[in-house]
DNA sequence: ATAATTTGACCGACCGGTAAGTAAAATGGG
DNA sequence: CCCATTTTACTTACCGGTCGGTCAAATTAT
């Protein structure tokens, strides 16, 4: 058939089975099994497990920065924005949830793992919570947010407990509410 | 040697090797290597693999509710009660850190993988929940803490925010002024 | 024809787990 | 107290199966 809808039929396989087992509870046979794929064929598109893993690492990372910046990007009223990007990242924890667990079941691994590959992957992460500072930053800047508390941090914060799982829409809801509590300095209704 | 002696040794030999690489990640002959034993004296002690998990798991939440709980219980004004929980939160994860990056490390597949032995890890897990749950509880009824969120809600994001690793000491009080900012209704400063 | 794609057969290393045996220590009856 | 018996602690050798990965050959598309 055609080589990129093969490829791409390898990674979607490699998506689900990651998010299920975790990386190492994986292996590369049973993805192929999933793909309808000879294992072969797997490490003619990747050359190993590990790169596999982290084309789809970056993915679901990439996937879930367009998910929530795309949602906030036209958004110029800070206070909304920032309630949009939360209610962007529980909708994405839930209709996305395999994506998500893909992060969060090795995020713990990938993070104090060493090696090329996995320094690459911690990089991407780091660059993700990066740019969730800097959404943290602005509303600093423009005195929506109390001054006393990292930036870095409240990212952490935010990604940490609404991305765990499982959770549900109440808990969700609840878990807003306690964040938006926490950062800002007016916190009125939701 | 003494049988309690060689018990003890493969359980910090495994405890050791599940926080640096996880359950799947770990090998029965990895352990015994780091223990200085045969592999087969393993199953001497432990039927499986996986009651071997089972053992260091509850004994990582068993330590960790014991330093969590024993440091407020006899603590009675309530908002001091939350400040040290949070501290000796911190403090558990900084100082114990191999305890607290087997519950992080395995939490999300823990949760979601099915099977006796994999319940059981998850009642287990529950049951810490609830119990910090309780305190955010008593928070409330004492009318200290915001009565339309969720104590379990509170509890769990208490657990990701604090938990998740690895964490500098900056951004851990940052953490913990955003959590007490989230419950409290009248939170001055630490 | 030739280049891209896919396959089956295979590799050595390692996986979790077991069987059989042994040396030493604890036990107990006379 | 002593000797026979049982129990504890531990080792060696091995099991069938699976792991990540390779490669030459076959198939297909251009």
């Amino acid at each position: 058939m055609l080589g990129k809808e093969t490829r791409m039929k390898i990674l979607e396989a490699a998506k689900k089975a990651f998010s299920e087992k975790g990386f190492d509870g994986v292996s590369v046979d049973e993805i192929a099994k999933r793909a309808g794929v000879r294992k072969a064929l797997i490490y003619y598109y990747f050359p190993s497990k590990e790169i596999l893993f982290e084309e789809v690492w970056k993915s679901a990372l990439n996937e879930l920065e367009e998910h929530l910046f795309g949602e906030v990007k036209n958004e110029n009223v800070y206070i909304r924005k920032i309630k949009r990007f939360l209610r962007a990242y529980v909708d994405f924890v839930t209709s996305k949830s395999v994506l998500n667990k893909i992060i969060e079941k090795e995020k713990a691994s990938v993070m104090d793992t060493s090696g090329e590959t996995w320094e690459r992957l911690k990089e991407r992460y780091w660059d993700f919570i990066k740019r969730v500072a800097q959404l943290i930053e602005e509303g600093k800047r423009r005195n929506y947010i109390h001054e006393d508390i990292d930036s870095r941090a409240a990212a952490e914060l935010i990604v940490s407990s609404i991305g765990e799982i499982p959770k549900d829409e109440n808990t969700l809801r609840s878990i807003q509410t306690m964040i938006l509590r926490g950062l800002l300095k007016f916190s009125g209704g939701s």
